[in-house]
DNA sequence: CGACCATACATCGGCCTCGATGTATTACGT
DNA sequence: ACGTAATACATCGAGGCCGATGTATGGTCG
């Protein structure tokens, strides 16, 4: 998730760690925040394996910066982690809003709406969070008002979702 | 997370483990899976630190099998981790519903109403995904269909919740 | 009667993440 | 002149999580 949002930033222009950071913190700060000690091993990681380079540059403000640019390898990284999304980064909302906030970057509509379906095939399984058994137990037999509340939320995020899919993949089937 | 989930299901009955994963499975699996050998380590973490005790008994089906209790420290800390939970169980949605889903088990009606403000507090805080600079980007000014989708699910999201939250503190003051 | 699946637990290595801490510079208020 | 905050990067140790793998047993189905 950490790696997918530093090669999406870097896809569009090279920055150097802080303004990532801020950028990564813009994205899912308010609910994930993540650690500069997590951030930098992670850029690290990425210039080992050649997605990356940096170069040097006098900072502008305080210390000197590292520029971070993608490599034509780190390139086609970020487009083949958009196309074969991991089942984690499907099912979990965290790590698909970062997916989808870096899906402009397939130039394929049909590649998009592949990856589209397979969100929307998740979202039409049948799944609850309590069961009976093997029965899902719906939200009006809950007498937990807490749990309810779980269950009403998913709910209206579920609906939404499939409204703006089943939209959006038309408007992609159209163009 | 997943301690809190095991502490919160032990809390009504003593389960043995591959009954407690079920559960687990069952609140969180469909979105983020925990892995057995996340399980069973957790639960040793949970022993050693006195929260609950095993007693083993033969297996009704197949291997004999270890039935999970939570000892009187073990209760006291669930209620102490729903009372006081950290910042990331109120602001990541996987986390505040698994503590949704015990919350409960708090028997103080005050001790629910404070944990449901600290999430009202944090939904209010007007927070985006996209910024030009310090200024939230809007849905409708975002041209590209996905990032769009980011925030319209956000909202919609957010929106059943608030109405949610709202209702149920009214409920639990008026109580 | 043999294959396979569900039950039930466990370990190991590798990797990722976090909190704490450190270094250095510039800007700003007081 | 001095403290504090923001900029900018980095390391370390502790601990958590995961995939792979292992060990049993009992039930089901062809």
């Amino acid at each position: 998730m950490l790696e997918l949002a530093i090669l999406g930033f870097l896809y569009e222009a090279p920055l150097h760690g802080y303004v990532l950071r801020r950028r990564i913190a813009a994205l899912t700060g308010h609910v994930r925040p993540v650690a500069e000690s997590t951030l930098y091993p992670a850029i690290k990681r990425l210039e080992k394996a050649g997605l990356l380079v940096r170069a040097t540059e006098p900072g502008a403000v305080a210390a000197p910066r590292h520029v971070l640019r993608l490599t034509e390898e780190g390139r086609r990284e970020l487009r083949r982690r958009l196309a074969e999304p991991g089942r984690r980064e499907i099912t979990d909302e965290n790590q698909w809003f970062v997916l989808l906030a870096f899906l402009r970057h397939l130039a394929d509509p049909a590649a998009q709406t592949a990856v589209l379906n397979r969100r929307l095939a998740f979202l039409e399984e049948p799944t609850s969070f309590f069961y009976d058994g093997d029965r899902p137990i719906r939200a009006e037999e809950v007498d937990d008002p807490f749990r309810q509340g779980i269950l009403t939320i998913a709910r209206a995020t579920s609906r939404a979702e499939l409204g703006w899919l089943r939209d959006t993949l038309a408007s992609l089937d159209g163009a």
